[in-house]
DNA sequence: AACTATTTATAAGA
DNA sequence: TTCTTATAAATAGTT
């Protein structure tokens, strides 16, 4: 019904699809109405749209659970406890898959293995010996990663030193020709004396949260 | 639409009341499939005659329970009871801690580690190690068993081989000595050429079901 | 339950 | 979204 025949299909352009949702929803709902005047019925209609907003119609002086009501009388269908199975079975569900899991990792950590045949002795030890050279090759590249961090800060370092001396030794300017060349002698003699740790260090923010 | 128009308002003659319930209650069944087709919707829809009688409509792949518990979350009214809360909690805890163990898990297997932190993969290795030493205890446990059980059976079947000799001798009796000496030389030396495998074992119970 | 004249819903276009 | 309008679909009254 409109300027031309449509194929009940998914409408596939969304704009449409959309509109199309729009004045079918009032269309449906206003048809509710009706019956529910003009035949005396009583109509539950709840309409999802695949946004996930949702519209309803209950027929006036009755609620969606007076509905559910007589629908759970009429129908036989127990829908509260039909609900309540699901979940119960989707539990069970959950539990046992829980209780596996529970069961492999007590084996992975070499715990109630005296159950295990020596097959599966064999499998678990291959499974651990994986996830060894896995953790392993993790560390040997976080290894890498702090010695080219180290290797880095200790030029840094040594950047910043020559640094502060040069910034030092301008600073003082004439000053330094009227004092005992001495003392210039001691700072260096001081510096290099110094043990590294504490020197002034550059922030390395890549280091600060992972070690 | 139809022959004439009429108002909304309740159809007075039972008669006609009945076949327009008939018929617009198919024509908005009708319209909720194709608006679910089309736009890709979820409905559902109760109807109810003033008889009492019921109809129902629901998008496929979704239960009227399915549409209930939508609707519950959406409206915020409370269509469970407690008891149904409780349970529901209760999943999601489960649920959660099957992430856990999941996460765990495949963290021993060596996957999705670039994530962990230096100290977390410390940690990794050494219940990796705790486990494989377990493993590997448990492996020798075996082998030592085997080995002890394999003693035991050479030496059964010594005694059994031994036994059956003397058996055969007491048996041969007086006829021995009237036959010619070289059969019991060949029976031996049968005997003795048959690979171990083949003589008759013991049975041993605990080895059966684990190997 | 079928038929059909008519009303109503709506697809497409603006 | 809303309006318009040509057309498809629904259905009231009839058989």
């Amino acid at each position: 019904m409109g300027r031309g025949k449509i194929e009940i299909k998914r409408i596939e352009n969304s704009t449409n699809r959309q509109v199309a949702y729009s004045k079918r929803r009032n269309g449906i709902i206003k048809k509710a109405k009706e019956i529910t005047v003009l035949c005396d019925a009583n109509v539950s209609l709840v309409v999802f749209a695949s946004s996930g907003k949702m519209h309803e119609y209950c027929s006036p002086s009755m609620q969606l659970v007076d509905i559910l009501d007589k629908y759970h009388k009429q129908s036989g269908k127990r829908l509260w406890d039909a609900k309540h199975e699901n979940l119960s079975n989707e539990m069970d569900r959950v539990k046992k898959e829980n209780d596996n899991m529970q069961i492999e990792l007590r084996h992975l950590r070499g715990e109630d293995i005296t159950s295990l045949n020596y097959k599966e002795l064999m499998a678990l030890e291959e499974a651990l010996e994986n996830g060894l050279t896995g953790v392993r090759d993790k560390q040997s590249e976080f290894m890498k990663m702090m010695r080219t961090n180290e290797r880095m800060m200790e030029e840094e370092n040594k950047r910043l030193n020559n640094e502060l001396y040069q910034k030092e030794m301008e600073a003082m300017g004439e000053c330094v020709r009227e004092m005992d060349n001495g003392y210039n002698q001691r700072m260096r003699d001081f510096n290099s004396q110094m043990p590294f740790a504490f020197r002034v260090q550059p922030i390395q923010p890549n280091l600060q949260e992972r070690i």
